[in-house]
DNA sequence: AAAAATCTTGCAAAAAGTTGCAAAAAGCGT
DNA sequence: ACGCTTTTTGCAACTTTTTGCAAGATTTTT
């Protein structure tokens, strides 16, 4: 295994878990302490993570506090991050909408990937900044206090410029027979923009939030590509949504 | 566990519970009572928790830790953003750029205070969200890692469209006589098209960055209304910036 | 004032870190 | 392909940090 490789793993796991042992790290990459440790130390000079005794920690939590606990699900939005992250190819253009698990997938997105990523969330969009080789462009617009995103018809406007790659589509109520719906007028018109601006659309979804409806009507269940979920793909909750055609992660 | 996970851990009772007892946390941490006591000497002498016979408590107000310390000339801002913010009255539309002293000036706003804002700066505009009563819009555009701001084309393109009451350029280099230069090339752009959509154009600069040059030119020192240093008005050394018409604060 | 709880101090064992070194691996010019 | 240098890695001896324990002092409670 190559410095490099071991390197990023070593990131992936401090993302993850937000801290890492030495001792756990130098048995998973089958290498002895003292190279985990000189990563660690060579990681620590460079920023990426805090060196402590016996292991280290994230020390990404400067200008808006991520915290993990205070997430709803988190471990579960983890799990769907990863999913979605293997969807992705180098160089793509990719459209991020707002929520907290949109939020993962772009606080886990490996440090070495290449991408141009739009999005309308504020604090994607300073996650986003932290990564060294992500081009992060931010559709403006009048910002929701609530949702810290941009929404209105400048917004709307801007998205009907743009094609991506592929759209995650965060947070929404998903029912297999009525399709994807929301509670908010706006979110609704800002959602069907950024449908109608990409290539792909993926939603990113807690099964808990599936089966249910809202009173505003965003797209049809066929209108989504694939859908990512914390469950395995094979689990029996994901079969009516297989049967519409979707592809499920 | 590591002795931060320990430390953080204590940190979140505290703030969550405004104090502790030494032999909860033993239990719950499954450590000695030694141990816990030495943790919470290690953050009482750092100032985060107050120690007490028998545990802790909590001794700070702030809340939500904007971290005060980590800004540099932190008072002069402050006292900067005070001013600035006498200039404004209700209901005005502002433009706001970067910079930590922005920043500040969005941070203290009163919370009874009424306007809209348009800015294309990450932390400011995440800042303002915070208000309860501001309207915030953020200009879009590609977005600068360092600077945390919109910039290029699509950036001045949308501020053509603009025409606020007053905008508050923040940290740059002024001169009495070269008048405001700035070292990166976009950022002069960016801010030509700011003054561009603004009728009253208020500069807040710490005194330090006053009377040096740099490469790009962004405006002679007339085309600046209003200065606001954390000088004393009459202060000589504002005397040349008084001579060119400018308003002193 | 006595009892209970908590704190201080010193100490020792375990865990982690440091340093220097040498072998292996990788890179490089010929 | 061949020596040469440089980088990377693991090892060993030694140091430092962390932690729990115990004895005695101090504070709080009853």
């Amino acid at each position: 295994m190559l410095k490099e490789e071991r390197r990023n793993f070593i990131m992936n796991e401090v993302k993850m878990r937000n801290r890492v042992l030495l001792t756990d790290l130098a048995i998973k990459l089958a290498v002895s302490e003292d190279t985990v440790r000189r990563d660690l130390k060579y990681l620590d000079k460079h920023g990426q993570v805090k060196k402590v005794h016996g292991g280290a920690i994230s020390n990404s939590f400067h200008l808006y506090h991520y915290r993990e606990q205070e997430i709803y699900a988190h471990e579960s939005k983890s799990i769907i991050a990863q999913k979605a992250h293997a969807l992705l190819k180098e160089g793509q253009v990719i459209l991020m909408s707002g929520g907290t698990t949109n939020l993962e997938l772009a606080r886990l997105l490996p440090q070495d990937f290449q991408a141009t990523v739009f999005t309308l969330s504020l604090p994607v969009a300073m996650q986003l900044l932290e990564h060294p080789t992500i081009e992060t462009i931010f559709i403006g617009g009048r910002l929701s206090k609530e949702a810290q995103i941009s929404l209105g018809a400048e917004t709307v406007q801007a998205l009907s410029q743009l094609k991506a790659d592929v759209c995650f589509l965060g947070t929404g109520h998903l029912d297999a027979d009525y399709g994807l719906t929301e509670i908010d007028w706006e979110v609704v018109q800002l959602k069907k923009a950024m449908i109608a601006a990409s290539r792909k659309i993926v939603s990113l979804t807690i099964s808990e939030k599936m089966n249910s409806v809202q009173r505003y009507k965003v797209c049809e269940t066929q209108g989504i590509h694939t859908l990512i979920t914390e469950l395995k793909p094979h689990d029996p909750f994901l079969e009516p949504f297989r049967k519409q055609g979707l592809e499920i992660l």
